[in-house]
DNA sequence: CCAAAAAACTTGACTCGTTCAAGAAAAGGG
DNA sequence: CCCTTTTCTTGAACGAGTCAAGTTTTTTGG
């Protein structure tokens, strides 16, 4: 399904003027295997392939694949930071309110659906967010059950 | 325009099951003059009528009047908790990039309207949040000049 | 109006995601 | 292969938010 090779991650990086180093691809192969994976959970499967990687690498890491768009953050209210490969293709996120469950929702208008603010009070929109909030299939079966 | 009195504050605790508190009315009263303040800012402006509540109970208030519906809890990814008065008129906001800054828009669309997710993985969907992001007037007007 | 029960508040310590700073190591151009 | 720049390691620090124990306030019922 996908079968990004190094190869690309290192195309990715250089076309971002950035270096390939390591930690680099190693982050990139573990958002690309765990999407939504928050910073702690990058850092357990990246030492899992480089042992070595301090936890501030991997801060700067994903700051800076973000910073060049190669990856994505989101963070939903009283979450902290999530990333994911999936980049530039407008889709949004249903986020469970009991376990913090992350999906992907693609956007049901198609594209930039409510994009354009009605009064926007001055500001320059460049991106609209949506996040749905709910419970998901676990949480409605298994009620109140903390993971 | 807005002069809602201690005595409605007063009405709306109560029809939310909620015990009538200086603490409470002051950040009530806080919230409706800075809508979209974090709580550190409520906390500063409580402390201007109420001098010795504590930190505790602004977040122990905050909590309970979230909780009760009576407030609207926002958190914009890469800011801290933000409150407002607004409540169940499905409204949303554009945030600025550059300064934080919060405002309010109504929804383009009317009503509920991204709402329904094309597929939503199982989750059961109660709200759509939508958050727009760019630039104040402020910030396109003076570039990278920190406030 | 007073007392008892429940809810709310004060105080102070603490957690944890994230950032800051200084120096060491690695990447890439010449 | 060396030099410059970027990136990474190490370790301390910051700050929003939470936890816990004990006191005060609100409310209800006598």
């Amino acid at each position: 399904m996908d079968d990004t090779t190094d190869a690309d991650y290192e195309h990715l990086l250089r076309g971002a003027d950035l270096r390939v180093t390591r930690p680099r691809l190693a982050v990139l192969r573990a958002v690309r295997r765990q999407p939504h994976a928050d910073t702690g959970s990058v850092l357990t499967a990246v030492r899992a392939e480089e042992p070595t990687v301090s936890h501030q690498a991997v801060y700067d890491v994903l700051g800076a694949l973000t910073d060049a768009g190669l990856v994505r953050r989101i963070q939903p209210a009283g979450s902290v930071a999530r990333y994911e490969l999936r980049v530039g293709d407008n889709h949004h996120h249903v986020v469970c309110r009991s376990c913090g469950a992350v999906a992907d929702v693609d956007c049901a208008v198609g594209h930039t659906p409510c994009l354009t603010a009605s009064d926007s009070h001055g500001f320059v929109v460049d991106e609209a967010e949506v996040t749905y909030w709910g419970t998901c299939s676990d949480c409605t079966t298994r009620p109140s059950s903390p993971s």
